[in-house]
DNA sequence: ACGAGTCATTGACATCCATCGATGTATCGG
DNA sequence: CCGATACATCGATGGATGTCAATGACTCGT
């Protein structure tokens, strides 16, 4: 996990809420770049399947998408920033796990 | 509720999950649309806001945001086209509701 | 050491988006 | 009516983003 990542979880620890208190510029800042990395069908596919399964190489990832290496690799990245996957490179390949406290942490923020 | 809004809801009915199964390509375009709406900090606070009141105008988001009556034009027009907030003219201003069920939506496809 | 396979990075391009001034539309009070 | 208020729309602008070809870095058989 990159130093960004870490940050990233550090900044918000458990339970900034949309719907409960009126948000702060910091919480709502932290919160949207979570639902940016959610906002575009190609990431929410690839975060789909790597939920799905223990792990996924990225070299599975381009026919069931449909684009190029460079943009698969792209779209892992954006995920990895927003810490909704890690990925742990072993030999040739990059096996990328989901992170569902992560997951969670964007899924609590729209609990009521 | 424009004639938009409710060709999203309808389809998108009920249980669209990405971390279930792989999710098809209309499902994650939909779902990509409501969390693309949830994108930025400026709409989540609105969001924020509105949620912890009844109702709010759109008057009263101009201070406590910092944008220009246009900006907040914009982005209530976004969440509205998303289906998270309704709004409803009376008079000369306009009352904005959130929308728990549209907003629960896209908490559940978050769901293990 | 060489070639093949896997992934990241770069650069380029097109598109989308947030922002705001200017303007238009509707509503209310006087 | 007329001015003021609330909101939407338009047009422009600067920045972010998705996409991919080309290239580079690394690993593994042979």
């Amino acid at each position: 996990m990159t130093q960004k990542q870490i940050a990233v979880l550090a900044a918000e620890p458990c339970c900034a809420s949309v719907l409960a208190a009126p948000l702060d510029e910091d919480e709502a800042v932290q919160l949207a770049q979570g639902f940016a990395a959610l906002a575009d069908p190609v990431r929410l596919r690839m975060l789909s399947m790597i939920a799905a399964s223990d792990e996924v190489c990225s070299c599975d990832l381009l026919e069931p998408l449909g684009k190029a290496q460079p943009t698969v690799s792209h779209h892992t990245k954006a995920l990895a920033d927003a810490g909704l996957i890690v990925g742990e490179k072993r030999g040739r390949w990059v096996f990328w796990r989901a992170v569902p406290e992560r997951i969670d942490a964007l899924r609590r923020s729209l609990t009521p």
